[in-house]
DNA sequence: TATTGTTATACTCTATAACTATA
DNA sequence: TATAGTTATAGAGTATAACAATA
């Protein structure tokens, strides 16, 4: 059925790029409504997941664990700042630096938007069984790291 | 180490978005120089990949199959057809319709993207074994061809 | 001289609306 | 009235360069 419906058969359904872009559209798509209402998006949970953690880093730290660039991380962090979610202090120990604390709403609404991103991701998993689901997880956190080392590391490699 | 190095221990390394985000940005950077000399870059190799398999679509066919919007698959067939890698003639049942054809030129030049583009990946990949690499392929594209289902039929569903 | 944070700029990708010619 | 293709425009995301303050 030429010029009519679908093109069977096209390698495209083995295509890495392919599946990696759909992925990646899909998911932005499920998750768009999770982080609607965080000022900066997607982007602002990733740094608000980093804060969370442990100790308040500098910006320069921060955009390195989040993979974010220096530039986005400042107004992304104005943004996030203006609304209350994060403060930013001086380094007692350099004063070109500034600390990155998230505060206790930051908290509190990181917390919410965990919650509701579980679901968007179950949806987009949706036809994969627990194991399969899990067993993509790891695999897609395996290769994420090793690209993250790779890229952060160009400069501080053994040349 | 407050302000200096890595960020230990926040959950980023198992959040899905974050993985999916420097997965997806990875194979970019990778996979650049593989299409560096084809018009439209990453997106073009995937209508080639299309148009190689099966009967000529129209645009529209095309543009559903890679799932590109049909204003970007205007520009970039007109991209490729400059460079004669794939041509334009009316489709003799609808004269509102075109159908996209590959030269040979363009089976050609997908051939060598597509061995290029297979070291890429290896490249990508690096740390997983033959096993996990061939599940994380398999996994991605299953989860792609749902969400290619979900987001191309909203309206074509029992509703 | 190098680094942290900031600002400005440009380029790509994506999304949307409007227009034409057909059906 | 709806569809195929085209054109134009606006927005997000990303990348880069340059600058001030500090190391």
């Amino acid at each position: 059925m030429p010029g009519g419906g679908d093109i069977a058969g096209s390698g495209l359904d083995t295509d890495l790029g392919w599946a990696i872009r759909l992925v990646s559209s899909a998911f932005r798509r499920v998750a768009t409504e999770s982080v609607a209402d965080l000022p900066g998006g997607a982007r602002a949970y990733l740094v608000l997941v980093a804060l969370a953690g442990g100790e308040p880093p500098s910006q320069l730290a921060l955009a390195k664990a989040v993979s974010l660039d220096r530039t986005v991380m400042t107004y992304l962090l104005d943004d996030l700042e203006a609304h209350e979610l994060v403060t930013r202090r001086p380094d007692p120990r350099d004063r070109r630096a500034r600390l990155v604390l998230i505060t206790d709403t930051g908290r509190a609404r990181l917390d919410q938007v965990r919650h509701s991103l579980a679901v968007a991701e179950t949806r987009l998993l949706t036809d994969l069984d627990d194991h399969d689901a899990h067993q993509l997880r790891t695999l897609l956190s395996r290769v994420a790291r090793t690209a993250q080392r790779d890229s952060v590391a160009p400069d501080e490699a053994d040349c």
